[in-house]
DNA sequence: GGTTGCTACGTCTTCATCAC
DNA sequence: GTGATGAAGACGTAGCAACC
């Protein structure tokens, strides 16, 4: 079984489908503030079911190739390289082959954003591309037990420390270079326009209320009044830091928890559709079957094929969802959205 | 009977644009 | 950085049919 610190993030939500109505959402963990947090796993355990949480999630298998599902796409991460993504989008470590220590770290968000990273490393990670470092052993296991065992101290300089050598972890790879392990199917583009600290600093706040209010009534100019900015302006600013519209990030997060829901639960649509914050079953309907390429319904059943297929190597439902999007289907690891 | 999928329609919100 | 404007699109509601 996967051995964890008394400061594990893990957040396994649904090891039994426990979701319920009682079902945490992606974005509500984004805004519980929790530290900076590094486990080391050994051995890591096979989830029996998707999580997710706010976190920025850094993980770096040493031993062997491990192999996760995003929302039922396979992404293998290759051992000794140092795989990013936004652990908001629902997964689930799969297969481990030979993997007995894996490194797990959570940053989260607002520090991420604050870091002075690439904006275009900043838009894979934010519209749920996972990355993978290009070079390996660009981490030792020293230091992530270092890490581990500096973090739980209370002394302060010290954790910073771990928190700026973990920065510039990340900068080595922005440096470096990474690849996509989890291709998408929109563009991204190469010519992004600069966002600075000020817009970065807005776009936190931005996400850390979504998070606590996205599953209520809310309106763009809740979220911009909440950050004291006029509605056009905060608009403006969130766009040209996650290159998508506040309502389509919103409509991003609730089909990904809706995914998670019909996948790993057995929960009604109207349910769902409400748990997530749809207001209207008809909504949901129309944003999932436009987003995503199938109804709810089929989206369900080709899941739970999924499970069973995965066993043998195959995947109807990432084949299917493919086959399915129209073109519109950005943002989401599974080209919803 | 409960659930799902779909459509029509009037209302409301979003968002790009421009002036300040 | 703010406010006004208008077009486009999203929203909520209601209703119907099919399915199990």
């Amino acid at each position: 079984m996967e051995k964890k610190s008394e400061h594990s993030l893990q957040f396994k939500i649904n090891d039994e489908n426990k979701y319920g109505s009682e079902a945490i959402s992606p974005l509500s963990l984004c805004l519980a503030h929790y530290p900076l947090n590094v486990v080391l796993q050994h051995p890591p355990g096979v989830m029996s079911g998707y999580h997710w949480h706010g976190h920025m999630e850094i993980n770096i298998p040493f031993d062997d190739d491990v192999e996760y599902l995003f929302n039922g796409k396979p992404v293998i991460i290759k051992a000794n390289h140092i795989a990013l993504f936004w652990a908001s989008v629902p997964h689930r470590l799969v297969n481990l082959n030979g993997c007995t220590k894996m490194a797990v770290i959570d940053v989260p968000v607002h520090q991420f954003l604050a870091w002075t990273l690439p904006q275009k490393l900043i838009n894979h990670i934010t519209h749920g591309v996972v990355v993978e470092s290009q070079h390996p052993n660009l981490v030792s296991l020293f230091e992530i037990q270092r890490w581990e065992r500096e973090l739980a101290l209370s002394d302060v300089n010290r954790q910073q420390l771990v928190h700026d050598e973990i920065q510039l972890m990340v900068k080595r790879i922005a440096f470096d270079g990474w690849t996509l392990r989890l291709e998408q199917g929109y563009d991204i583009g190469n010519n992004l326009p600069h966002s600075s600290k000020y817009s970065q600093h807005y776009v936190s706040l931005m996400l850390d209320y979504i998070a606590n209010h996205y599953n209520d009534a809310l309106t763009v100019s809740d979220v911009a009044t909440a950050v004291g900015l006029n509605t056009n302006y905060a608009m403006g600013l969130f766009q040209s830091v996650m290159q998508l519209t506040i309502k389509q990030y919103i409509l991003m997060m609730r089909i990904n928890h809706a995914k998670a829901l019909l996948s790993d639960t057995d929960k009604t649509m109207l349910d769902i559709s409400l748990t997530v914050g749809f207001n209207a079953i008809s909504r949901f309907y129309d944003n999932f079957q436009k987003y995503t390429g199938v109804s709810p319904l089929n989206y369900r059943k080709l899941s739970r094929a999924n499970s069973q297929w995965q066993a043998q190597g195959l995947n109807p439902l990432t084949q299917t969802i493919k086959g399915a999007s129209d073109g519109k289907s950005l943002l989401l690891p599974d080209a919803s959205l």
